[in-house]
DNA sequence: TGAAATTTTCGAATTTTATTCTAAATAATC
DNA sequence: GATTATTTAGAATAAAATTCGAAAATTTCA
């Protein structure tokens, strides 16, 4: 046994997957539509945050309105050893980099970077990528067009 | 002139900062840490969301708790003409598929897919993506750990 | 420039919601 | 099946959301 092991039942998962869609959503309106007392639909929501089943609450911003209209995918090769992910930490001290993960395969991490435009991109490389002395190579993809962008999850039934 | 274009001040950019970090921020604590009257700063809240600057207040979920273990990034080739994007919609129908980037260089997308497991990103390259007669060919990463996912964007000052 | 028009802000009033707490009900344990 | 722990409900209170009219600030353009 782990003691880590989260068990959601039926109403723990209806009360994410409606928190997932609006996480504004006000209480009173989240107990109506379980048809709960807004106490006990409370006491619900602050254990799925004590559990971390709940990350954070965020807000989705228009990166366009913000004028951040480059995305670009970084692969990228390292040299250090594969018990350690201090480059993969470093990376993800960089307030652009919105995600590193470690894959299998022929590169070490897939980066995923959000700036205003190439040429922040470009300073991005310069300045902050460089530094890390780790890094061995990277293999750049600029996106084009971003059809769909969202990280829900597909939350069941029970 | 576009009509389109969007004016925020530095007031909109702390709402949106506060905001980002979190979603369920009362309205009356984004007044106090504004020194704004409450209504005022409401009325900018829901010009962002009207202005679609605001695009959706959601509730980060840790996928661990559900179950969902699996992400694997996916490049697709597909047959279709470069003006019409019918694969990438067809894709982004399907809930496991987080993101779609029509990308530049060799590869026509950039998929993005979280899963329960290997067995079931099986079945879904095996009953949805193979249902879309356009992809050629896919080229499938998984991700071994994820240091860092978020999408967070950086905001200006001013 | 400066008057008119538009937008933004404020503050007070009202409705609604959040939060707390105790007791009852339900579920789990041994 | 009795005991223990957990969950829920309901009432009471504190806090927040929302509305609206008027003042202030800003923008427009003649």
């Amino acid at each position: 046994m782990n003691g880590t092991e989260i068990v959601l039942d039926k109403t723990d998962l209806s009360i994410l997957r409606l928190m997932q869609e609006n996480a504004r959503m006000t209480n009173a309106d989240l107990a109506r539509e379980l048809e709960m007392a807004p106490s006990a639909v409370l006491e619900r929501v602050k254990k799925l945050e004590q559990k971390q089943v709940i990350v954070k609450y965020t807000t989705r911003i228009s990166p366009v309105a913000l004028g951040q209209t480059l995305l670009a995918f970084i692969a990228m090769k390292s040299s250090e050893g594969m018990g350690s992910n201090n480059t993969a930490k470093e990376l993800a001290k960089i307030p652009e980099v919105q995600e590193v993960h470690h894959i299998a395969g022929e590169d070490c991490y897939m980066v995923k970077v959000r700036t205003a435009d190439s040429a922040s991109l470009m300073d991005l490389m310069r300045n902050k990528f460089s530094k890390i002395q780790s890094i061995t190579s990277t293999r750049t993809t600029i996106v084009l067009e971003t059809v769909k962008e969202e990280q829900q999850l597909v939350i069941p039934e029970k």
